[in-house]
DNA sequence: CAAAGTAGGACTGATTTGATCGTATTTTAT
DNA sequence: ATAAAATACGATCAAATCAGTCCTACTTTG
């Protein structure tokens, strides 16, 4: 399918409120503005904070705000922080097993799959957060 | 989670072993070279025929053979005859009726999000069955 | 006319994802 | 102090998707 998670485009939209508004948010703000479940969108808050792109305040008057500047987060960036596993193929996985691949000792494709990868993985790491303002 | 269908990945082995191999082959015989589940891969081929990529011969002595030279067949267009779908967000769908996307009146994010469809397509169509060989 | 193929619909199980619920913790304001 | 507003996070449920399998038909060569 190749579709983006409904976590990314979240998270997307939520980095673009942020970018623009320039101050601290809530979770809730910002479920309101795009019509998002907000029980999703605070994990995926959570997630990007843990990635370090976000920062976030606890209690009243607490919430969420830019960390990096727009132009320095990319969609990979985002992506990893959302989305455990970007790579097109099971053996390219990161912490793959190989062996969880059952084709992978008589896979004829694993050379170029990574080379599709590596331009996949450029083209994420080209877009930015400024790209969305 | 962005990764490749089985059927893309079974749909490019297969292609890999008509190109080298130069003339038609079974079904059966391209299965058991790659140790790829018989019946999943017969209904790839048929999805590859339908394409125009590759072409069939039924009955005895029947089996499929390329149809463009491998240099002319871009992984964009196997991902279309395997993979409905290759859109990064619902509403890019090509039969897409945007009303299915819930979001889409709040949808802070589209245009982005085809200027990404684009780059992705362009890495997609880079990338040549001939590459395999 | 039998065997070897392709053609293709229907079904099942597993995996993944989206969404929701419940509860704890932190912090500000009163 | 304490109530309210917010983040933190684990657990669970439902829906969608996908891989794999089964079954039956049709086609062609020998």
């Amino acid at each position: 399918m190749l579709r983006l998670s409904k976590r990314v485009e979240y998270g997307l939209m939520a980095l673009q409120y942020l970018a623009k508004s320039g101050n601290v948010a809530t979770a809730r703000e910002i479920s309101d503005a795009g019509h998002i479940p907000y029980e999703l969108l605070a994990k995926v808050m959570q997630s990007l904070k843990h990635e370090g792109i976000i920062d976030s305040y606890q209690g009243v008057r607490g919430g969420y705000a830019m960390l990096v500047a727009p132009a320095q987060i990319n969609l990979a960036r985002v992506m990893k922080a959302l989305d455990e596993d970007a790579t097109v193929t099971e053996c390219i996985s990161p912490g793959s097993v190989h062996e969880q691949c059952t084709l992978y000792a008589n896979c004829t494709i694993k050379e170029p799959m990574q080379k599709l990868q590596t331009r996949m993985e450029e083209s994420f790491g080209k877009m930015t957060i400024a790209e969305l303002l």
